[in-house]
DNA sequence: GTCATTTGACCCAG
DNA sequence: CTGGGTCAAATGAC
């Protein structure tokens, strides 16, 4: 969906209303995989219909880039490789980032993990005039692959909103391609390497499977990106929003608690198991006054919830994603926010299991 | 024991 | 010298 940069505010809301209605109509009755995957289609035009509306109040004639196109929420960067800033403007690379790397894109996001791509976090560092640390991934596809984004949490008040900066373009599919290619040599068909095992697997998670080959037939433009299991997680969200009611927890997925929270460290992998810490209290407890250096939003489970995913009850209460401050880790240089406190964060279980770290 | 995350230290550009 | 980015040992979960 293109929006023209001349069109009135009125005009983009009241494209997003009707695709608010075509979506209530889809989500009245049974979905199947098509149906979900449609109205997967519809609550990203409905993201980008927020972001443009966003973008128009706060004067932008150019809506902010979201993740489009393709699923893998790279936009297309062997066909474009300059950069751009954050309001989808061609960015000069610096000096340093010409040598370290090429600036793949910038973007503003509410949900830094959905960009079709596992990713490992090997820094953390808190930035001068931010009030939020920003975050270091590295793909974790394969080893080798070098692509890297950074997260940066936005100041101020309203919904989270990440800057994710792209670094490198990603060589993890050709590398995966090629590492088959040689376990299969290597195996007889009737085997399944774990390395096989582990590439099936993450298909899923990592350019959203066929999605992406349906999703342009849906709505031009638009890309499905994350797992099955997030497009259904996100259509339900969307639907609690629209509906204004927690939709039936008995959807089936997810299957387990699992992680979230406005860090974006905690929305990398989506995943069936939780790791660092638990819903059963054990963090919570270290501190009792964690939550005063942060609005937190408390529910019945005890813990304080994060207030951007209490926007979305029905997939919070499903996935128990959990974010809790501690203002008594203190350290001077980094993982300090100007909030007092970091951010103990559940993570999500890795699915891919076939590589580990480079 | 393995592996992902955390975090103190280091490197380097400006 | 400062700040951003990265490394790698330590840590903890499984």
């Amino acid at each position: 969906m293109a929006y023209d940069p001349d069109a009135k505010l009125s005009d983009v809301l009241a494209g997003g209303y009707d695709i608010n209605n075509r979506l209530q109509a889809l989500l009245s009755r049974p979905l199947d995989s098509r149906g979900q995957e449609a109205a997967m289609a519809f609550s990203q035009e409905l993201s980008r219909v927020f972001l443009v509306s966003l973008s128009m109040l706060n004067g932008n004639s150019v809506a902010p880039e979201v993740r489009t196109g393709n699923s893998s929420g790279v936009s297309t960067p062997a066909k474009d490789k300059r950069a751009r800033s954050d309001n989808g403007e061609v960015v000069t690379p610096t000096k340093k980032s010409r040598e370290e790397g090429l600036i793949i894109r910038k973007e503003i996001t509410p949900s830094p993990h959905t960009d079709g791509y596992q990713w490992r976090k090997y820094g953390q560092k808190k930035i001068q005039n931010c009030n939020f640390s920003r975050y270091y991934f590295k793909c974790n596809r394969h080893r080798r692959c070098e692509a890297k984004k950074k997260v940066q949490q936005q100041d101020g008040g309203g919904p989270p909103m990440f800057d994710v900066t792209y670094v490198n373009e990603h060589t993890c599919d050709e590398l995966r391609a090629s590492d088959d290619a040689a376990a299969s040599r290597m195996a007889s068909p009737w085997t399944t390497s774990r390395h096989h095992a582990g590439a099936v697997d993450t298909a899923r998670g990592g350019d959203g499977g066929g999605l992406s080959g349906l999703l342009p037939h849906i709505i031009a433009g638009s890309g499905g990106g994350g797992s099955a299991e997030e497009n259904e997680a996100m259509v339900s969200c969307l639907a609690t929003v629209i509906s204004g009611s927690v939709p039936p927890s008995s959807s089936g997925w997810p299957p387990a608690p699992e992680a979230s929270a406005s860090d974006p460290a905690a929305f990398v992998l989506p995943g069936p198991a939780a790791r660092s810490a638990s819903v059963d209290g054990s963090v919570a407890a270290d501190d009792g006054a964690a939550a005063a250096a942060t609005m937190m939003m408390a529910d019945d489970t005890g813990f304080s919830w994060d207030p951007w995913w209490s926007m979305c009850p029905g997939e919070e209460a499903a996935r128990h994603q959990l974010v809790i401050m501690n203002p008594n880790h203190h350290r001077d240089d980094m993982h300090m926010d100007d909030a007092g406190g970091f951010a103990d964060t559940v993570w999500p279980e890795h699915t891919c299991g076939a590589w580990r770290r480079a």
